[in-house]
DNA sequence: AATTCTCTGTGCGAAGGCGTACATAGGAGG
DNA sequence: CCTCCTATGTACGCCTTCGCACAGAGAATT
């Protein structure tokens, strides 16, 4: 669990050139971030972005009623904190740590500095943004148009391409915040996943014995979502 | 209805600095784009970018089965193309003419040329690129929590806020497919909301008469993103 | 060992949306 | 005028999800 860490272990900062490695890394601070933890709120003015190694980010919404969804999950492949360099400065969304672990933070003004570089950092950074905005767009058609069972396999997987391992640390009443569905919604799919064998768990651990056969359960929206991520992350440069 | 056209329309293009203004206007190009065109499909490359005057222009993504769901809709206030700049080149969603009307098309390697200049143009194409992700996230919480008449009420604000005059030319049937509901449902909300005496339409014309009323019916949906793109709009420029 | 708290399972009725089928109504064209 | 086509209205049963209530079961605390 306590792996070492590295910024090479965040995909963005992996994929530098030296000479910006050289640049920026001095200036990246190691962050321990508890489950829970509010990286920003609803129009919280960011004043840093931060590099995941091995925790998980969920990108929520919260209504006036109280009642949330998931927009976006982020792992080791991206950064929280796009408004950033995206020039808004906050946004109204709420970034909320799902699975405790680590992330490399770095101050605002450094990541703008290097951003108005136009070097890689840019484009990693855009096309991450890119990758995001898929997210956010499959989440949109997944939460019209499929069942709860079928979220809940998508929602599973997203996870699990995040951290290393089959276990999730994860209580059903958090996921069903994620999903934006009641509790027991979750026991139920989560029951019917149990009892084809595909997972395994008890008062907050997930264990997905059968991988295949979830992705088979999903619904088509994580393996559009997984192609175009991994499209925009290899992509060359031009 | 066939009003003078400029660039000056499309609130991006107008945002220019005069220097940008010059080098940009001359290569664009007007264009009429009947209801239905198809500016892009999934996985095009996109050649060019179209920076609408007059049309509406809905970015749609359309399941396996054919099920559909609009992600966002772009008027004057923004652009069709966004993956240009972005580094992805295409994307999983298919971009579609709601409203006829009119865009001024720019070719892609001009658009990057101008927006690696790091100028005007990208801090606004960014910032525009920001408000609808905006947009695209508040989609997905409405589609998950609010009701069908609650969503038509957004829709036709939405569409509204893009048009001049009161009015829609659109059938109950391409509303249905924009909100990923069935046409019945449509019909029936609408009725509702023409019994209260806030639209009145008939065979694909559907005439707004109280505005309020219907901002009052909505939900909060329609207002966060209004508020977010108008702030993202006249951010100084740091 | 007893108690308390958290997490999970289950069982209702209610409501909203879906799929289907069919009925009406306004326009266009012969 | 009549016909055809498209757009809209209505009805009905079904299914999913919701909201609520409560029961068990595991873990932690005392």
């Amino acid at each position: 669990m306590p792996s070492i860490q590295s910024p090479q272990r965040n995909q963005l900062l992996a994929g530098l050139s030296r000479q910006e490695a050289d640049r920026i890394y001095p200036h990246l601070k190691l962050v321990s971030l508890p489950l829970g933890k509010v990286l920003y709120e609803p129009g919280d003015p960011q004043g840093s972005v931060y590099f995941p190694t091995d925790c998980i980010v969920s990108l929520l919404y919260v209504l006036e009623d109280g009642a949330s969804a998931e927009i976006a999950v982020v792992g080791n492949e991206g950064l929280i904190g796009i408004s950033l360099f995206m020039g808004g400065e906050t946004t109204p969304s709420r970034a909320v740590v799902q699975s405790a672990g680590h992330a490399y933070r770095l101050l605002g003004p450094l990541l703008k500095e290097e951003f108005y570089r136009s070097g890689d950092m840019q484009l990693l950074l855009l096309r991450y943004t890119q990758s995001l905005i898929t997210q956010m767009a499959q989440t949109a058609v997944c939460n019209r148009h499929h069942s709860v069972d079928q979220q809940l396999c998508r929602w599973l997987l997203l996870s699990l391409d995040r951290l290393e391992g089959n276990v999730l640390s994860m209580t059903q009443e958090l996921i069903a915040n994620m999903l934006g569905v009641r509790r027991e919604g979750v026991t139920e799919a989560a029951g019917r996943l149990q009892k084809l064998g595909v997972i395994r768990y008890s008062r907050g651990r997930i264990a997905v014995l059968k991988r295949e056969k979830l992705e088979a359960l999903c619904c088509e929206c994580y393996a559009v979502v997984k192609k175009e991520t991994d499209r925009l992350r290899t992509f060359s440069s031009l």
